[in-house]
RNA sequence: UGGGCUGUCGCCAAGCGGUAAGGCAAUGGACUCUGACUCCAUCAUCCGUAGGUUCGAAUCCUACCAGCCUAGCCA
């Protein structure tokens, strides 16, 4: 199998430190513990596809193996035929693959050893170290004891070898029904640690699995299994999450049952977990919410699934910057979504096209610019980025902007629009407001303004200086849209006229389902190669794409921050 | 309740006996053709609590408290 890992990019803020895990790894390096190079793997059950969780597993374990010029395998866990399917594995490919997470030739599953794994048992049995138990679920349960009480042994403990070996092999054959018979480890009953109570390593389950087929009538459990698929890929370093902590005993008692086989076996250390606030997290939610058809599917811009947050606009840089910014811990985490939506900012900062957008329109008449007539102005791309080039944006009489941005009776501190205040359009004049025309409720439906010719953007005006610039758009070549629930803008059609029904791009609806599902900054994408970025009292809008020769396209929008506004 | 693990700023997180890094968030200010960005400043006399050891402790010891995991023929 290759060992080479394919190159990720290095962490942002460059430092080689090392977390506990590496440590240990490192330990492990400089008193020999291994003949062989560092292997780490992630082993996931193909029944779900990749959130950000497991992102975060996949860069503990894959960085390990990075940091220690070693090798990482994807494998997937699958000794449960219920619950798995090819699709899974197939999502679970492309997103790690997507994510910079490449396993290359490395791709193993844990089915493919399920004849190693029977031969293991076989010997197992001769050793005397397992037997077949007849017990019901309900019988072993109550034997298993409790938290405070031990367990008693099974009545079927002392089979002789010859005995569990003709039962084995009659599960095998599929001649009982599922859950009539299982094979247990012969440990101990009375251990503190419930895990240790002879637990059930096979069970009989005539199920046809995704990949095996027909072939078995019993099949591994994982803390089984686990610590033989490990030992056969010749993993150094099992890195699994804390949950499992409680399960290392028994994972060192198989494979030092089998050390007649294994004689370097593989340690388990695990790691805390980490989730995100307001992330609906933990596969089996997440299903639920794709089968009973709360959300689209896995890819759905509210979920943190690896697809979702790619909808979202989330990219590869961003996601793995933030992994490296979270660290990792032995206790688990729930990490501010700002710091995720910072790490997104960043990434997005000098890449993105900073483009223009009114999502709740104030018409604005500019009374002394020529009626009818139209010029192009120049806005650059991103100030931050000249090599992203600028573009031309028509300007009119009639032009639309942000209703926030007026306010009739200025607040203290308050230095946009409001009557008689000179601001900037950004990329062509100062306007000055004038009247504010109101309809017969009072509510202000249209702005009258002037301009001034001599401070058209480029032209070095330096006259008087403006307290505030304004995005704005032309009347006649903005499509309108309406904001989706995943806060995706859609084209419609319909709305169109001399004074069309604007409408409301967030409706309240919407914002409700939203901030219920805490995707408020959601969004989806039409083309994630394409980057825009529009930036407006600490909002994000993404994507938002501008094609000088059509209107204006609206992919899609996401709020990212919410930042206070002063006035 | 038994066993295991964890407790450092609102959130992540360094620190590993020598006198509390950093990031996110927040706040104040400067700057600005997007109230963004950028910049500058502030933000734990204290490391779950109480004792103890030590010249010296977040780091060692003891007790207590809190949180998480654990009684699948799931992974």
């Amino acid at each position: 199998m290759p060992e080479e890992i394919s190159g990720i990019n290095e962490n942002k803020s460059g430092d080689n430190a090392m977390n506990f895990l590496e440590r240990i790894i490192e330990d492990d390096i400089r008193s020999n513990v291994y003949r062989r190079s560092v292997h780490t793997r992630f082993p996931p059950e193909p029944n779900g596809y990749l959130h950000i969780g497991s992102l975060y597993a996949i860069n503990i374990n894959y960085g390990a193996a990075k940091r220690f010029k070693g090798a990482f395998n994807l494998r997937f866990d699958d000794t449960n035929p219920l619950k798995e399917d090819m699709e899974y594995v197939n999502a679970i490919i492309e997103d790690m693959k997507w994510a910079g997470y490449d396993p290359g030739e490395n791709i193993f599953f844990g089915s493919d050893y399920f004849d190693r794994i029977y031969e293991l048992t076989l010997k197992l049995i001769e050793n005397g170290r397992a037997f077949v138990c007849d017990l019901t679920p309900d019988e072993l349960r109550e034997s298993r004891g409790t938290l405070t009480t031990p367990g008693i042994n099974s009545p079927y403990r002392d089979r002789s070898v010859e005995e569990n070996l003709k039962l084995f092999d009659g599960m095998k054959n599929g001649i009982y029904s599922t859950g009539e018979k299982v094979l247990r480890a012969k440990i101990d009953m009375s251990a503190a640690n419930i895990n240790m109570r002879d637990p059930t390593i096979y069970r009989v389950l005539n199920a046809d699995h995704y990949r095996s087929g027909d072939k078995w009538r019993i099949y591994p459990m994982y803390d089984y299994a686990h610590p033989i698929q490990d030992a056969i890929e010749n993993i150094t370093h099992s890195l699994c999450s804390s949950e499992f902590k409680d399960h290392r005993p028994l994972y060192e008692w198989v494979l030092n049952a089998l050390s007649f086989a294994f004689p370097e076996p593989p340690k388990q250390r695990e790691f805390g977990r980490m989730s995100i606030t307001g992330a609906i997290t933990g596969k089996r939610y997440l299903r639920q919410l794709v089968s009973q058809g709360y959300v689209d599917g896995w890819d759905d811009p509210r979920l943190p699934t690896i697809k979702g947050l790619r909808r979202r606009g989330f990219t590869v840089e961003s996601i793995y910057d933030f992994l490296g910014d979270i660290g990792v811990a032995r206790d688990n985490s729930t990490v501010d979504i700002s710091m995720l939506e910072n790490s997104l900012r960043e990434d997005l900062k000098p890449k993105a096209h900073t483009v223009m957008a009114v999502l709740d329109p104030l018409p604005v008449e500019i009374i002394n610019y020529p009626e009818g007539a139209e010029e192009w102005v120049v806005v650059e791309n991103n100030a931050e980025n000249p090599e992203l080039g600028s573009r031309e944006l028509p300007f009119s009489r009639n032009l639309l902007v942000e209703r926030e941005d007026f306010m009739e009776v200025p607040e203290k501190g308050f230095r946009r629009l409001y009557l008689g205040n000179e601001v900037r359009l950004k990329g062509a004049y100062f306007i000055k407001c004038e009247k504010a025309l109101k309809d017969e409720n009072g509510n202000v439906i249209k702005l009258l303004c002037t301009y001034d010719p001599a401070t058209k953007s480029g032209g070095g005006f330096t006259g008087r200086k403006v307290k505030a610039t304004l995005h704005w758009l032309d009347v006649n070549h903005t499509l309108p849209a309406r904001i989706n629930l995943y806060g995706r803008l859609l084209p419609d059609e319909n709305i169109s006229g001399e004074e069309p029904d604007w409408p409301r791009l967030v409706d309240p609806d919407s914002l409700i389902a939203m901030e219920n599902a805490r995707v408020e900054e959601s969004l989806s994408s039409a083309r994630p190669e394409e980057k825009f970025q529009f930036i407006r009292h600490g909002y994000f809008v993404a994507d938002i794409h501008w094609k000088p020769s059509e209107k204006l396209v609206f992919n899609r929008i996401v709020a990212l921050k919410d930042t206070k506004k002063k006035g």
